[in-house]
RNA sequence: GCCCUUGUGUCGGAACUGGUAUACGAGUCGCACUUAAAAUGCGAUGCCCGUAAGGGAUUGAGGGUUCGAAUCCCUCCAAGGGCACCA
């Protein structure tokens, strides 16, 4: 055995090793409970930094440490191997997305997360670009259109002049395109594909609620996201056609008598249907300047209103009073109907227009219902209504419901509920992304492609990256044209492909049955895995993935496919890694760009996969930030040697035995294996392991998940130990040591895998060649083992310390007292002082108010 | 502007339900080992006053509840994140 601790001696040995043994293939049933553990996998972007390596140790250790409390674990990973940075790759260095891809995964999977001693079980790997897993994505779309929750409609979309192509909103950076800054994006009106995640939108909310394992910032987030309002759709009639009606949608139908215009968006239909012979031009022109307005023209001129009166007039159908129609871009066409009611008076941007183009300010609400006169500002708060009819006098809270009433009574409108979250736009016209599985005919329409038709294969020879024009797909007449599956005829297929974040809404399901030829999934094993247990990623995904998630969980489940509603019973969101940034000065968020990554091949050389994991752990509690240090980690391969070179002399010794390490030592209090020959110092180390184990148990446990704390607890199991073998010098057999060594390695198992593999091995612990310590089982402690008999009682004089005496555990609140009051401390404090109260926290304190 | 999170020694961070603030690690200093250094082991180490014994203040700032507050409540300040003309 090694005097020196050198970790590149055995990690690979070990990862191996445990990959012969099929140590951690799930399996599909068992008589243990099930445990699906999932980590977002990656992009295979080609190199993990030290930062990316965080998510994937934590969530490892969760699964190891589920493994030795007996559970069948699922602990998959795979590729989210679709996306633009491959194609861009292409572009700039002439190289395949597929060839680029494959070539980033085997160095990812075989370089860096296998080196890094992970537990997966690889023969689950799931790579969203090829055409096995990318077939049931198809089969998945079709299913959604279907059910009609995959539609084709207009929207207007970013789109950016130099690519020829659409861009998502997350290409779109400053309002401009991420590929060239200088290029400003337009809005286009397109036909495109959308999911109707808007179907879902009350569900998605409402069931919020039931994900108690969720962070509540990540709930918060996406309960802000879907944007429930509750409020009214109101009715104006148009005077000069009394049978065109412009509905609005608002919150505060209470502030109906103050309405002094109507505003339409640009895109509004109505605005060329109304507008005046006279205004026509002037209308026109402000339209065409919206449309090519950019993100970044609306930014900069955020506050300040624009608009122009398109010449008609609508009833107000409260108070029959007439007010002009406006166009104005301040208003979206996709929210609520498109249309506005303007009430300068309770309203900060109805405000604003109405100074600008001098309309009248009408005050319907104010804190007691009085008239404060010319207002100054908008009259935010709620109050008492006044200038509102029969309204008048009635609070806001009442006058909503009573003003939706009326309306609904008479015609003029009804409530509704209004939500922020839009239809989820699909459509990329990219090359390298699951292709859309359907054709156009010109006598048939739109097809889907049948079922047994699919995949539509992605070409992959012959597609030529000119990095503009769009899509390669388009220019590839072999592949491009197609028959129609109805008629028989001409048809040419869709050439969008999927956005990528499709293929990441559904594997984890597809992890469940990963190599089912014949199904995306099978139904009894996907409902025997599903729902995840224990899902780990990045809080940047707080809203979009765990939302198309959530989404199409419950699309499936009303298809029938699925049983469960909500794919992640827990969610740990893991804090980012940041280091101090050579480009910026500050310290940042780890990433190449910004130049201040730590590569994983050179820190695991020289300090082993161990150290590189338990930094990680250590240096801060998962949710939050962890700023990466070399003086941290340089720490934990400290500590690990520390545990060697212990380790190495206990075995010179000859002290550690295979059988006495596995007798648990329960009692100390004379009835145990061997208690009557244990010192002080035995007993004293049998408690401290005993604390141990149920601190790191703890620690470990979803409620907590603090792994920092776990290692602390561990590290003070290893000074104990040193400071044991000082006093004691054991030079035989012994069964404290042997118990409390063994239990060190078995709680920093999870942690730790391969010097606590190694150890338990090297020092003859193993029952045989094939054994691991990752097949062990999770110790158990004694709880009365875990207490101390002797505490130190604090002595406080009105909440203050006076004095701490020695007493022995369960003294009744009257020793206590007398304890309290012999003290000399406490004579000094109270004598000729009035005792008021003497409150006592049994094996705590004693705290005597005066 | 709205919503959320976080503020504890020189630094990363502990303190589970209000009950000994600063566990564990890093850094620094000292001792041992060594010809020497590194490595390792042992010990000390939040701040102010004091040679010391001892005393005092202290968890971003201020206030409150309580016998007792890092922890609960209110106001403010700072940093980070999310949303942002959503009617």
């Amino acid at each position: 055995m090694e005097s020196q601790y050198s970790p590149k001696e055995f990690d690979e040995k070990w990862q191996k090793h445990w990959e012969d043994l099929e140590l951690y293939k799930a399996q599909d049933d068992s008589s243990k409970p099930k445990f699906y553990s999932l980590v977002m996998f990656p992009y295979p972007s080609g190199d993990l930094h030290m930062g990316h390596m965080r998510v994937y140790t934590i969530s490892d250790v969760i699964s190891r440490q589920r493994r030795m409390l007996g559970y069948n674990v699922l602990n998959p990973m795979g590729w989210d191997a679709f996306g633009l940075p491959a194609e861009n790759a292409a572009i700039k260095r002439k190289l395949h997305p597929e060839k680029w891809t494959k070539e980033n995964i085997r160095f990812m999977r075989d370089e860096q997360l296998k080196k890094l001693g992970t537990s997966y079980d690889w023969q689950r790997e799931v790579t969203t670009c090829d055409s096995n897993y990318y077939h049931w994505t198809q089969w998945l779309f079709l299913k959604f259109y279907e059910k009609g929750l995959a539609v084709r409609k207009e929207a207007p979309v970013n789109w950016c002049p130099d690519c020829q192509t659409v861009l998502a909103n997350e290409q779109v950076e400053g309002g401009a395109c991420w590929r060239h800054p200088e290029t400003p994006v337009e809005q286009k009106q397109m036909s495109q594909w959308f999911l109707r995640i808007t179907h879902y939108a009350e569900e998605l909310l409402a069931d919020l609620d039931t994900l108690k394992g969720w962070p509540e910032r990540v709930r918060l987030m996406q309960q802000n996201w879907i944007g429930k309002s509750q409020g009214a759709e109101l009715y104006f009639t148009v005077e000069s056609k009394p049978n065109v009606q412009i509905k609005v949608f608002t919150t505060r139908p209470d502030t109906v008598f103050g309405v002094s215009y109507v505003v339409l968006a640009p895109e509004n239909p109505l605005v060329k249907e109304l507008v005046s012979d006279e205004c026509k031009e002037a209308v026109a022109a402000y339209v065409e300047e919206a449309k090519r307005k950019t993100e970044l023209d609306r930014m900069t001129t955020e506050k300040s209103k624009s608009g122009v009166f398109i010449g008609a007039h609508v009833v107000n159908p409260f108070n029959g009073d007439v007010v002009p129609i406006y166009v104005s871009d301040y208003v979206l066409m996709s929210y609520g109907t498109g249309a506005v009611m303007g009430v300068p008076a309770h309203d900060e941007r109805d405000f604003a227009f109405a100074r600008k183009f001098s309309l009248p300010i009408t005050e319907v609400i104010s804190a007691d219902g009085k008239s404060v006169g010319e207002m100054a500002a908008p009259y935010l708060d709620d109050g008492i209504l006044l200038n509102s009819g029969k309204f008048s006098g009635v609070d806001t809270t009442r006058a909503k419901t009573a003003i939706t009433e009326w309306a609904e009574q008479n015609q003029a409108g009804k409530g509704r509920v209004q939500f922020r979250l839009r239809d989820w736009l699909i459509s990329r016209q990219r090359y390298w992304g699951c292709p859309i599985p359907l054709v156009h005919c010109a006598k048939c329409g739109i097809k889907p492609v049948p079922e047994t038709s699919l995949p539509v294969i992605l070409p992959v020879e012959g597609v030529e990256f000119t990095g503009e024009g769009g899509s390669p797909l388009g220019r590839m007449p072999e592949w491009l044209n197609s028959t129609c599956p109805d008629c028989g005829g001409a048809a040419r297929r869709e050439t969008d492909t999927m956005d990528t974040f499709i293929d990441s809404s559904w594997y984890f399901l597809r992890y469940t049955d990963a190599t089912n030829p014949a199904e995306a999934f099978s139904q009894a094993k996907v409902n025997y895995w599903m729902p995840v247990d224990q899902y780990v990623g990045g809080v940047e995904h707080a809203i979009l993935h765990l939302l198309y998630s959530r989404f199409f969980t419950r699309a499936l489940k009303d298809m029938g496919l699925v049983n469960c509603v909500e794919p992640f019973t827990n969610l740990l969101s893991q804090g980012m890694v940041t280091m101090y940034s050579p480009v910026s000065g500050r310290i940042e968020k780890m990433s190449k760009s910004r130049g201040n990554v730590v590569g994983t091949l050179d820190f695991f050389k020289r300090y082993g996969a161990d150290a590189a994991r338990l930094f990680t752990l250590f240096a801060s509690p998962p949710e939050q930030e962890l700023e990466w240090s070399e003086d941290g980690a340089v720490g934990q391969h400290r500590f690990l040697t520390r545990i060697w070179r212990l380790l190495v002399d206990l075995k010179a010794k000859g002290v550690i035995d295979r059988d006495l390490c596995r007798k648990p030592l329960a009692s100390s209090n004379g009835n145990g294996n061997g208690a009557a020959a244990l010192s002080a110092a035995d007993k004293n180390l049998i408690k401290l392991v005993h604390k141990t184990i149920k601190a790191v148990s703890n620690d470990l446990s979803p409620e907590r998940y603090v792994f920092n704390t776990a290692i602390a607890r561990c590290m003070e199991l290893v000074n104990g130990l040193y400071k044991y073998v000082q006093e004691v010098e054991p030079k035989e057999a012994s069964p404290v040591l042997s118990f409390a060594v063994y239990n060190l390695l078995l709680l920093l198992a999870p942690m730790a895998p391969h010097i606590t593999e190694e150890l338990y091995h090297q020092l003859g612990l193993a029952l045989s060649d094939k054994d691991s310590i990752h097949c062990s089982k999770w110790p158990d402690f004694d709880e009365s083992l875990t207490v101390d008999d002797e505490i130190e009682l604090v002595l406080q004089v009105n909440g203050k310390i006076v004095s701490k005496v020695p007493a022995s555990r369960g003294l009744d609140r009257k020793a206590a007292e007398g304890l309290a009051m012999d003290d000399d401390k406490m004579k000094a404090k109270l004598t000729g002082q009035a005792v008021k109260k003497v409150i006592v926290v049994p094996d705590k304190l004693v705290n005597v108010v005066i």
